[in-house]
This record gives structure tokens, C-alpha cells and sequence, in this order.
DNA sequence: GATTATTAACTGACCGGACAGTTATTAAAA
DNA sequence: TTTTAATAACTGTCCGGTCAGTTAATAATC
């Protein structure tokens, strides 16, 4: 959007900005951080300049808040949706969950949160608690529940489900983090299929009675 | 050191300024992160002036460097130096430093420093790269190692030693941040000798032969 | 259909505070 | 008396936020 200025400079969109700003707003925090990013930058790529940003927001953190409402929340309620839905084996259930979230782990711009998240949640306490209740908590719900159901079943053998939870998405989160902040720095590409292949493995013959 | 300042002001202390300094540092920088933490806070905490700090330190990214150093290399050389003195069963080896791993956790000075590195990595390449160079490769280095081990005398099964390698650290880094940026959030404290009791069984579960 | 008036989306120069880094000055120590 | 650790005032720059002005779109008038 940022390329055709000539063309949509000066235009009157007003339905057309907000998610526009939006969109630019979180590629701009994803790699710099709410701090470092600036309101020009966020402006430049959404083909607009700063004074427009505050024509629909009223400052920097409201639309900080914006960009994490509207842009995680959705996918969490869908990976609710879809192991509800099913009644399949435990160890099925959370090799799937795995195998969807590590496909997020190169996805630019949603991948890019957890960073943004951990960088900015000691500096907004309140960004932290949505954050906390929105994804995290309910997420930890999904895995334990899947866990629980899998000893209930005799599929798993009896794991403190609590401390499991942290083994078991851990490693995905810290890979992602890798990708953002250290592969550059290191001789190989991190293959974040193999990881994921490597990590179910070992979970299954973990967890396994 | 902040206290005396009416006894330490003025004093000419050359050999005594560097650790204080570097040890404020720690202090404001874990608090606050790279960007945010101002060089007239650490001064205040070292009981110095801002000028002070400019007659043993470069710059602010110095500063920092010297405080990774000071305070993180040298666990990770004790480490290597451990390791490579023992001939242990490797999984014995492996249980001994995630174990002095975890104590690190709660620790609030050095249990600081990742978060910090994560939030600013992205801004000061040349930090990620120290951090990445001094401490994560060479965290890397002796985990690998000890698993290459493991696997070469039989005590551990043919993982890919470098996937593994998140496996095994990941949910003490992600327990780590935790600590620091959702206990808060959450309605119970996190049970850190539980999380690593539960996941060291799970690990010697998971790579057994 | 063409011209003019009105609206409001958008701009960009500007302001003020914050802060990394500098330096002239001061005072403790040798 | 000389040396130098330490200070405090200073500088230049950067950036969030503001606002007077600009222009595309639309309505009103001819």
C-alpha cells in the first residue's frame, strides 16, 4: 500500500484506514518493539503520515492495544472450536495442536507477538493481564485439558499436568523466538519441522504408561 | 551503596567504581529493559553521577556487554569446566545442571537477563550477537555435548542432539519469563523445583535407549 | 452539465520534554 | 603543588503529540 502514494495519497478512506494502520502498526512493533517503534515508520507503511494515526487513535499504547485485540484472539478461539469438536486419542489431539502451532512459529506477522508481548509486558502491566487472560490462560486450558482427558484414558501415565504444560509448548515458544532473535547469528537455519518431529517424539515416549 | 551518599560522594574509590557500576546496571536493566533504563538511574543506584559512569565505561552498550559478562559467563564457564572434569553417566550429568539451572530462576538479578536480551535483541544486533556468542552457543555447546555423550555409551537413545537441545532447555527459559512477566496474572505462584522435577522425568522417560 | 461552496480526511512543520554523551570545574589524594 | 576522580551544567538529537493549513470528495447552485 505503501507503493502506489501517488495514487492513494490523499484519498479520503476512512473505512480503509483503520486496519490498515492496524496492520502496519504490528509489523512496526513485531521487529522493533513498542518503544522503539516509531509513529512515522507505522505511518510510512501504512501510506499515511503520523498525524492521521491520531485521527483514529487517540495515542501510541491505544493502538498498541488494538493491534493485539484484533490480531491473536480469533486463531485461540478457533483451536478451541476445533478440539471440542473432536473425540480423538490424547496423543493424537496434542501432536495436531503442536503441528498447527509450530506452523505459526515463520509466520511473520502473528508470530512476531510473543516477542512483542514478553519485550513490553514488564512496561504495560495491563497489556500483560489481557494478554495472560486472552491467550495464554485459555490456551494452557486447551493443553492440560488434553493432557487430563489422556490420563483419564490410560493414554498418558500420571504427569503432574501443570508442570507438563511447560514442556510441552516450550520448546515451540523458544523456537519462535529463535527464529526472530538469533538464527541470523548462527551457522545453520533452525528446521523447525525437525524440531517439532524430534519434540513429539520425545513427549510421546515421555508421557507414555 | 545508594544510602551513604553523603559519605561516598566525592570519595575517590577507582577500584571500588566498576563492580558498583556494573552491578546498578543489572539492577535498572532487568527492571526496566536496555532502552527504557536511564544511565542517570544507574548512577543514582551506584551513588555516582552520570559523568562517572562515562570515565570506566564507553558507552551504554558497553556497559551492558560488561554486565552480560560479569555476570553470566562466568556460571556458563563453571559449567564447562564441571562437565568437562566429571565422567558421569551423561543422564546424571544432564539432571546436575538443569537442577543449578533452575536455582538460577528466581534469582533476581541474573534470572533477569534473558528476558532483557529477548526485548532488545531485535534493536542492538550487536548485543544479540555477544549474548548469542558467549552465552547461547556455549550453553548449546555443553547440552549437545552431553547428549552426543549420552548417546555415544548407550545411556541415551539417537535423538537429533540439536532439537533436543530446545526439548531440554526451553520450559526452564519459558518458566523463567513466566516468573517474571504472568505469576502476577496468575492465581498460583509457579512451583519451579516441580516444573523441573517433572520435566527431568520426563526427559529421562523420553531419551531412554 | 458545468461551476461554485462546503465538508472533512489528511498533511507536515512545529513544540517541548527526555536523554545519551561532553566538558569545564571542583576537590580529594599523592 | 600536582594529579586525577568525580561532578554538574551543558549540548544536540530524537520523537510523541499538536494544529493550522491543504486538498479530494460531495452538495448546492446556476
Amino acid at each position: 500500500m505503501a507503493a502506489d502514494t501517488q495514487a492513494t495519497r490523499w484519498r479520503r478512506r476512512k473505512d480503509a484506514r483503520t486496519p490498515e494502520i492496524i496492520e502496519a502498526a504490528l509489523e512496526c512493533f513485531g521487529e522493533r518493539g513498542f518503544a522503539a517503534c516509531r509513529l512515522d515508520d507505522i505511518a510510512r507503511r501504512a501510506g499515511v503520515t503520523k498525524g492521521t494515526i491520531y485521527l483514529y487513535f487517540p495515542n501510541k499504547e491505544e493502538l498498541f492495544k488494538a493491534v493485539i485485540s484484533r490480531s491473536l484472539v480469533p486463531r485461540i478461539v478457533a483451536g478451541e472450536q476445533v478440539v471440542a469438536a473432536s473425540d480423538l486419542p490424547a496423543p493424537v489431539q496434542l501432536e495436531r495442536l503442536l503441528l498447527t502451532l509450530a506452523e505459526i512459529i515463520p509466520s511473520s506477522t502473528v508470530g512476531a507477538i510473543p516477542k512483542l508481548i514478553i519485550a513490553e509486558a514488564g512496561n504495560f502491566p495491563e497489556i500483560a493481564r489481557f494478554y495472560f487472560d486472552e491467550v495464554i490462560s485459555r490456551g494452557r486450558r486447551l493443553i492440560t485439558g488434553i493432557l487430563r482427558r489422556g490420563i483419564a484414558r490410560g493414554e498418558f501415565r500420571e504427569i503432574d499436568v501443570d508442570a507438563t504444560f511447560f514442556s510441552v509448548v516450550a520448546p515451540l515458544i523458544v523456537a519462535l523466538l529463535w527464529k526472530r532473535l538469533f538464527e541470523v547469528h548462527d551457522d545453520a537455519a533452525l528446521d523447525t519441522a525437525a524440531l517439532c518431529r524430534s519434540h513429539l517424539q520425545l513427549l510421546m515416549h515421555g508421557m507414555a504408561p
